[in-house]
DNA sequence: ATGCCATAGTACCGTACGGTACGGTTCGCA
DNA sequence: TGCGAACCGTACCGTACGGTACTATGGCAT
């Protein structure tokens, strides 16, 4: 493996070594939030030097944005395939695609790094937030865009708007789970009532967008 | 003013001095975030000395703690007078929730004391997320549940979870902004779209729970 | 007047963190 | 084999914060 490869593979123009330090990086986030992550720390945990830290990330926030933009390179949204679609598999991808929305707020890396942009949202101009937001949030609305947009499009769906039709799927889905969560209530807790949550919320989201009814 | 006055009329047991302090340190933490929000500098804030400071809230946590309660304990949900209601009232009551739900979520105080306990939510058991969600949370819940109970005896709602009902009600109303708040996004290009964006939530919240359809 | 209590102001201490500098080691390369 | 770059580990520095101690001052009751 050349230098040309090890920069390739990882969506942003990091090395392996630099990838592996993030993932401890992130590790220690998780586990003692945002307290735990020093730089003395980060090193401790990843074997490597402060220097190097700073060598590659410039300071501690230049560390937390490389975090935020390294954890949403892993995770590719894979668009859906714009097949025909009837009303039963509108409904199942619809369902899928919360159960994923709630299983990916849920996650703990997730819940860290949101916890992590929203204590840092007051000063810095909310830097860290907005990368979060344009990262996170984009890819997966466009995911559940598209998803809307085949629906309409099949004749399944009938809406002016997209961004409010998301939005309202979004609040039906979501409510107030994922601030609890970012609160501190246990994740763990919810996590078996996602099935039926996604389900229901989905059929609200058909009667209101649906053109059966 | 006596002594037994100056502890009644707040609410909690604290004097016009310490509610004096508090709203001192309200104010650093919504202009410059929990960074700010230092022992020394809330003292340099409120003219007081930090040994009071830790004489009335025993440490830092307590401080923040107080904050919280002392912040709750100023906004009062005025319960709504069980009238007699009919389509049209019950729906501009749900409006009047959705604006005032909009409002206080978007207060700079409720987003900083927000990023502030979800900041401190990984370490100490998330005790101040456990208390925002306490004290803020089941205040807006309970109005919002009588609302809706009134809804259905007065055979204008149908639901049989009122805490599904309200979910979704919720969720309607508020989809993502919240978040979107607490990560920096500037909460005055959202305000002139309160009433806009409360009238649709409404509109649909009756879509899925009303009998008139 | 006098003693008591609460509190402001300040000085102080220990610690922990961000950031820098330096010696020693490994590895690729000529 | 020798050289240089990258890097690890550690030591170091300045600063800032949480928390404590001490003095001074003003009010209040006896």
């Amino acid at each position: 493996m050349n230098a040309a490869m090890k920069e390739a593979n990882a969506g942003e123009g990091l090395t392996e070594r630099q990838r592996a330090v993030l993932e401890q990086a992130l590790r220690l986030l998780v586990d003692g939030g945002e307290k735990a992550l020093t730089t003395a720390g980060v090193a401790r945990a990843a074997n490597c030097s402060k220097e190097s830290l700073y060598k590659w990330f410039g300071d501690r926030d230049g560390l937390l944005s490389a975090m935020i933009a390294f954890q949403a390179s892993k995770v590719r949204t894979l668009d859906v395939t714009a097949e025909t679609l009837d009303g039963a598999s509108l409904g199942a991808h619809l369902v899928a695609f919360a159960k994923d929305l709630l299983e990916v707020l849920a996650g703990d890396v997730s819940l860290a790094l949101n916890r992590l942009a929203i204590g840092q949202a007051s000063r810095e101009g909310s830097k860290l937030g907005h990368l979060l937001q344009e990262r996170g949030r984009r890819q997966i609305g466009r995911r559940a865009g598209a998803l809307l947009e085949a629906g309409r499009k099949a004749g399944l769906l009938a809406f002016e708007d997209a961004e409010e039709a998301y939005g309202a799927l979004y609040g039906l889905v979501v409510s107030d789970w994922h601030l609890r969560m970012l609160l501190g209530e246990a994740p763990g807790d919810m996590k078996k009532d996602f099935s039926r949550r996604a389900e229901g919320a989905v059929a609200a989201f058909l009667t209101l967008y649906g053109t059966k009814g």
